[in-house]
DNA sequence: TTCCATAGTTCATAAGTTACGAACTACTGG
DNA sequence: CCAGTAGTTCGTAACTTATGAACTATGGAA
């Protein structure tokens, strides 16, 4: 089994961050772990509310480590992650954070947009 | 021939925002547009010292259009190009600027980079 | 008009990427 | 050593992207 893939800062590229980024299961995976410091891939098998299988959810973990977003290291039989957003930060100031940012206010979008929705199809059926 | 389809500034996504920017030649593109509003697809057809087929930039057009980060109108037999950025960042405040500077960031290394090959190998040579 | 040139689009397809089930490896506790 | 849990790899099907060839759209000249 080859080891784990971590470049280095200098070799973290724009294109590389961007493209992992815009996977909205990634996304969701890096915001998590930007909280949640320390959470293992199976506490993603299910997010938000789509059963992820876990061969896939390996791929995401490899995509997101391998353009140098996250950290993972064996620990004992699971896998601890952790994102490298203060080195990251450092190389290029704001970025991530105005990713995430903007997935929040997204996010916050779409829940009032299926509250609407929800209170329009019940005004419809009563 | 189908006409040319923008989003509505509430149709845009982080996700097709961050895929479209992913793509060095996009991102070069845009960062191009962001300066010298009005360029046609042609003043792109070399970009960063490399040659891109005409059709291929025509993909790359429709895909920064489609994710919402430009608008092209037909002006006689060219297309004028420009960018949204005042709506996208009125929806989501900072993203594309950041992204822009960490592209400028990476460029600027670059470079760098390159002038310090050049130098070693003179170094060699002489 | 008709013809030509310029600018860009579309289409077919080859090349590359991603998703996911099945089979695997790695580690732990009994 | 075995069983169980956590994650990886591999093969392949599905999707996406790049590009040449053929097309459309427009404007000007004959």
């Amino acid at each position: 089994m080859r080891p784990l893939v971590h470049p280095s800062i200098e070799d973290i590229t724009v294109e590389g961050i961007l493209h992992a980024l815009s996977d909205p299961v990634r996304a969701a995976i890096y915001a998590e772990l930007a909280i949640s410091s320390g959470a293992t891939c199976s506490n993603f098998l299910k997010i938000s509310d789509r059963e992820i299988p876990k061969s896939t959810l390996s791929q995401h973990f490899r995509a997101l480590r391998e353009a140098g977003l996250i950290r993972s290291e064996r620990q004992g039989v699971e896998m601890r992650n952790s994102t490298r957003c203060e080195e990251i930060n450092q190389r290029f100031p704001g970025l991530v954070m105005a990713i995430m940012k903007a997935h929040q206010v997204q996010a916050e979008e779409r829940m009032r947009a299926s509250k609407r929705k929800l209170a329009v199809s019940k005004s419809r059926s009563g």
